[in-house]
DNA sequence: CGCGTTTGCTAAATAGATTTAGCTGTAAAA
DNA sequence: TTTTACAGCTAAATCTATTTAGCAAACGCG
């Protein structure tokens, strides 16, 4: 116990316990030994003594003379829902199968902290980026470019990297023909449908608001301006937002379609105080899925984008050969949850 | 456009583009060179050359120059849940306040991905490690010791290092006083309340069953085994250990304690199936938070960890200092969410 | 002029790993 | 006979940034 806090051994540590080089060390303990002919008991002093001395690899020297830190890195704007979470820990899967460290940072969809969180891990040396829920990916893919560092964006694209978005247009149809099956079945009206969250002009929003519309127009239904309450992300802009159609037409919406789940959460903070009576005439929709949300005391349909898949598309994009040809990969979302089963 | 793909920039490019000495590029490019009397114009020329190659620090050579890494890590279960991502993004803040590179990897409660990313994080050379919600951290907090690496054990505390934690006990007497009042309110009985979710012999479990025996305790009520059902932490063993309590009484808990969100989540799943008459009849609480289960058709109350000020104790127990005196932090837990602001 | 100080800068050591070239001798292949 | 392969290992170069010791020129002062 007496000097506990020295020095962590190194491999000339080793060298000298084991009687032997440095560069010996190196080769048995990274395995190669065997190409490079050492003898066995050789091979053998030099495991002992790095067990005998704790002995850890020091990855910023091996990264230093590799050129290869290990490190892989991602920013998103929170971990706070489902999809965020789930792709950040499909990221970090995949990233370890393929030995990597992997470094997730949160910006919270602060321009300012994006910036410095990429130049953070450009200069740590990630060997690669992925970009998650940047409205505007371009500067940062830049940054990555100048760098050399390979980027993908993820969730929302950007012409400056490969790119793997869901499926918005076709996932958004889905899931508004869900929606006005149910209500015809119930004979109600599809015309009092509203769109509920989203920035107009950003990509994921448009595209699913696209494909609400594009199911409308099947059923003749050409949906105005006022059928689309494109709030932004904050909760509570989705919550007044819904107050504010409530008290214009003096019900809900027959159909509801939320654009993401921070949308949801507004949603919800106003419904929660309407009478039970009133939750029972309307039906939701949703572009996320959240276990809580899918057992609230109202008919919505969920659905989950597919991370797994995203995050194996990223990686794919990744490889040498660029593919110019598709830049641009839409993954399907699936049908998610409680209601799920019952379609 | 030509050699675009070319190596990146180091101080010796500088060097060379502004006719100086790399040492003199260092000391420039790290605000130094005042202490160091080097002339202003060659100052600007150095720095003016940086900008041209665009030249970013490699945090690799410096962190193995410098035998500091920059890099602070946590490992967690997963971020899927309030608490856990509301953590992660109190630890990057205050990582990010204190000019490191927060790496936060999660382990799916693996006992064996535990160990391999705290070796990895260690081979990193983090400065320092959080570990929450290990069980047994002292695995782990002994690998840190071995790599004169601080540590500290968050959530589940262990002997081998500084731990923070919630207020358990004080927190679930709290919640079981709110739940007690409510149910005497309604006329309901004392006798029928359930403990479920989390894991007999873990800490945080055995300390909230304790606070919820307390508070029972004060109305001379003695909860026998029958009241608790620890089934773990996977969503489907809470949902089948409350089936299975419904199936013997034919009706639910008058009060029903909830572990963790994970057990809430189970909980929900059979509740939620239940006509909505039932829900009107009993009153829940949740040492946890999600703003999607606060608006659940039923009398919920939740608790939320402060994990800021958690965070801020873990900071603070890295200091010199080692506060010997108080190895095991407390953190209260406040009321959260709808139901807190109609208390 | 001689001695000491200040100015402005650089050479060299250092951090901990990886990898290539090479040491010396023998045996097999060309 | 010459070349090559091999044995088992090590010295030395390399990766990029930081920091200290110290050099040369200019300057001050009596």
């Amino acid at each position: 116990m007496a000097r506990a806090a020295r020095r962590k051994a190194t491999i000339y540590d080793i060298a000298t316990a084991a009687e032997a080089s440095a560069s010996t060390v190196s080769l048995v303990l990274n395995g190669t030994w065997a190409r490079y002919r050492i003898k066995e008991d050789t091979a053998h002093r030099i495991t002992e003594a790095a067990k005998t001395l704790g002995y850890n690899v020091n990855l910023t020297a091996r990264g230093l003379r590799l050129s290869r830190s290990g490190l892989a890195g991602m920013i998103l704007p929170h971990y706070r829902n489902r999809f965020f979470a789930d792709l950040a820990e499909a990221f970090e899967s995949e990233a370890r199968q393929r030995g990597l460290c992997p470094i997730v940072v949160s910006t919270q969809r602060e321009e300012a902290v994006e910036a410095t969180v990429t130049r953070t891990l450009l200069a740590q040396r990630v060997e690669f980026l992925f970009i998650t829920g940047v409205p505007n990916p371009e500067p940062l893919d830049r940054l990555c470019a100048s760098a050399t560092v390979p980027c993908v964006n993820i969730d929302l694209p950007g012409p400056g990297a490969p790119s793997v978005v869901s499926d918005n247009r076709a996932g958004a149809r889905h899931l508004t023909n869900i929606m006005m099956e149910k209500v015809l079945r119930r004979g109600g009206s599809l015309e009092a449908f509203l769109y509920l969250g989203g920035v107009a002009g950003e990509y994921a929003t448009d595209t699913r608001v696209a494909g609400f519309v594009d199911a409308l127009r099947t059923k003749d239904i050409e949906p105005g301006p006022q059928s689309l309450a494109l709030s932004g992300y904050p909760p509570g802009n989705a919550r007044d937002a819904l107050a504010s159609y409530y008290d214009r037409h003096g019900r809900l919406p027959s159909g509801l379609f939320i654009n993401s789940i921070a949308a949801f959460e507004g949603a919800i903070e106003f419904a929660s105080r309407l009478p039970a009576a009133e939750l029972e005439e309307f039906v939701a929709c949703c572009f996320d899925w959240d276990p809580f949300a899918a057992c609230l005391p109202f008919d919505v349909t969920m659905l989950r984008q597919d991370v797994e898949t995203m995050m194996e598309r990223a990686f794919d994009a990744l490889k040498p050969e660029p593919q110019e040809d598709r830049p641009l990969v839409l993954v399907p979302a699936v049908l998610a949850g409680r209601k799920a089963a019952e379609l």
